[in-house]
RNA sequence: GUGACCAUAGUACAACGGUUCAGUACUUCGGGUUGUGGUCCCGAAGAUCUGGGUUCAAUUCCCAGUGGUCACCCCA
């Protein structure tokens, strides 16, 4: 028989048989899975997360996944990319008008004035830590689903809580060993905004700005002017860099509080970039924005202490000349939000942490972890009656605080000290008719091979004696 | 949303318009007689993303879809 006809049979045969397995259903674009390698990565920054952020007096609360999409349309904003475009929204059984959270904000307000949390002394601290959905386009970095750590303070007008929150975030980046640069700008409140709005339109209607403006740029500077200056395209950038700043156009208690952020963060060492041209994405900010960059060392980012000084003597500092890059966090103060939402008048401010960005710089770094799954001791067994005794010592040793492991389903010697040895255990007890007989238990320790014969009763103050003490 | 590149076992890679070419390595599983791991030897399992088209013949060429990677936009 011809050869091809032999092949195309075969194929035949695979897709009968590939027919009968199920259709493999993969997973969604954008998504990721958490696999027990890389979990090592997730434990360590939840930890330092959590430590960081109640040391500084934050406490956790959970929102839901998903909320009503008005919430986000009302507090995001409707000229925000978030909202426009990036949602994950549907309508739900009900007709209701669902979406899964871009970003923790809007919902932990929303549990602020929902669970009256105003009648707790005043600021009210909180921290969170879940997964966010954006429908956005997949790249390094990037994830349609993907966490935030998240601290909002609420209730709190001083400029101390802005810094306060820039230093917790820059703490939990240099804590993790990863090099950063908080950038920094102050966008003003409803009032001086709308000053420099005015100014800022001027300027671009001065010796035909307006036509070398890009596309979107022209639609900005009707919808949202302040996005101007978030442009990347060349010629904007370049009108950007000669336009007005807003530093420049605060009004006094906006500027005298944008100064004392700046000059606690000098204080407190923490290295930042005044920038003019940060604004910001979501529309409920107001006076303190900021960024958290990775400080490309090869890059030469310039740390531009003592901003504070800079701006109370003339312009602020020099313009951002770097290439942006992904940023690991952003926040920034927010005291129109609560009252917008249906709550009392309530200053607050507010950042987010994305967490995969935080594990993709951890990964480039090669920073070393431990591995705090592996065992100690092994527990090897030989026939029935030896497996029945040793699954009871298990038991013993485990609550004795050894950390121990198994493979009971194994019924050679040879798999289970294999096993032992994948597992990387330090020694292996083994168990056979023999010892059962005697009362004894061999130990081996995996590293030199020399093994010893030991009182079964005895098994706890010898490991004890090589590993030390669990208790303690 | 726009653009570029890509798509073969669990992983990393080969190969080819048909022909003992779907191969190699790692991993996994089993074995190298009685109760001893790491090395070695033997064996097994395991893949051409999906759908069309061109062709006598497609895993290979073309198109679309899907997915991946990267950049832009935007952000975390």
């Amino acid at each position: 028989m011809p050869k091809m006809f032999k092949k195309k049979e075969n194929k035949e045969d695979d897709k009968i048989i590939r027919a009968r397995r199920g259709k493999f259903v993969s997973r969604l674009r954008g998504m990721k899975d958490v696999l027990p390698e890389e979990y090592r990565y997730w434990n360590l920054v939840i930890k330092k997360a959590t430590e960081l952020a109640k040391s500084y007096g934050f406490k956790r609360l959970d929102t839901p996944v998903l909320e009503s999409l008005e919430l986000y349309e009302r507090s995001s904003g409707r000229s925000s990319d978030v909202v426009t475009k990036e949602m994950f929204s549907f309508v739900d059984k009900n007709d209701d008008r669902i979406a899964l959270r871009p970003e923790a904000t809007p919902g932990v307000v929303r549990a602020y004035i929902e669970h009256g949390m105003f009648n707790l002394p005043q600021p009210v601290k909180l921290f969170w830590l879940g997964p966010v959905f954006r429908h956005d386009k997949p790249q390094a970095g990037r994830f349609r689903q993907f966490s935030q750590f998240d601290l909002e303070n609420i209730g709190e007008t001083s400029p101390v809580a802005d810094a306060e929150l820039i230093a917790v975030t820059y703490y939990f980046f240099r804590e993790l060993q990863i090099d950063v640069v908080i950038q920094i700008n102050s966008i003003g409140c409803s009032v001086c905004r709308k000053d420099y709005l005015v100014k800022l339109e001027n300027f671009y209607k001065e010796r035909g700005r307006r036509a070398k403006l890009c596309h979107d740029c022209k639609k900005r500077l009707v919808k949202n002017p302040l996005r101007l200056l978030d442009c990347k395209e060349k010629a904007c950038v370049e009108m950007a860099a000669e336009a007005p700043q807003i530093v420049d156009s605060l009004c006094d208690d906006c500027r005298n509080h944008f100064i004392k952020v700046l000059e606690y963060l000098d204080e407190l060492d923490i290295p930042y970039n005044l920038n003019p041209l940060l604004v910001r994405g979501l529309d409920y900010y107001n006076r303190t924005v900021f960024e958290v960059w990775p400080s490309a060392a090869e890059a030469a980012v310039e740390v531009a202490p003592g901003g504070a000084e800079k701006l109370a003597g003339k312009a602020a500092g020099e313009r951002a000349e770097q290439p942006r890059q992904n940023a690991l966090g952003g926040g920034g103060r927010y005291d129109g939000l609560v009252e917008y939402m249906g709550g009392r008048p309530t200053a607050a401010c507010g950042m987010a942490i994305g967490l995969e960005r935080v594990i993709m710089k951890i990964k480039e770094k090669n920073i070393p972890l431990k591995d705090d799954e592996k065992g100690d001791i092994f527990l090897a067994q030989l026939g029935d009656q030896a497996r029945r005794k040793i699954m009871k010592l298990f038991e013993v040793l485990r609550k004795a605080g050894f950390n121990v492991r198994e493979a009971f389903t194994k019924d050679s010697l040879k798999s289970q000290l294999e096993a032992a040895d994948k597992m990387g255990v330090k020694y292996s007890l083994i168990l056979g008719q023999k010892e059962v007989m005697d009362g004894t238990i061999l130990i081996r320790d995996m590293e030199s091979g020399i093994q010893e014969i030991i009182d079964y009763k005895k098994i706890v103050a010898e490991l004890e004696k090589r590993l030390g003490n669990p208790a303690k």
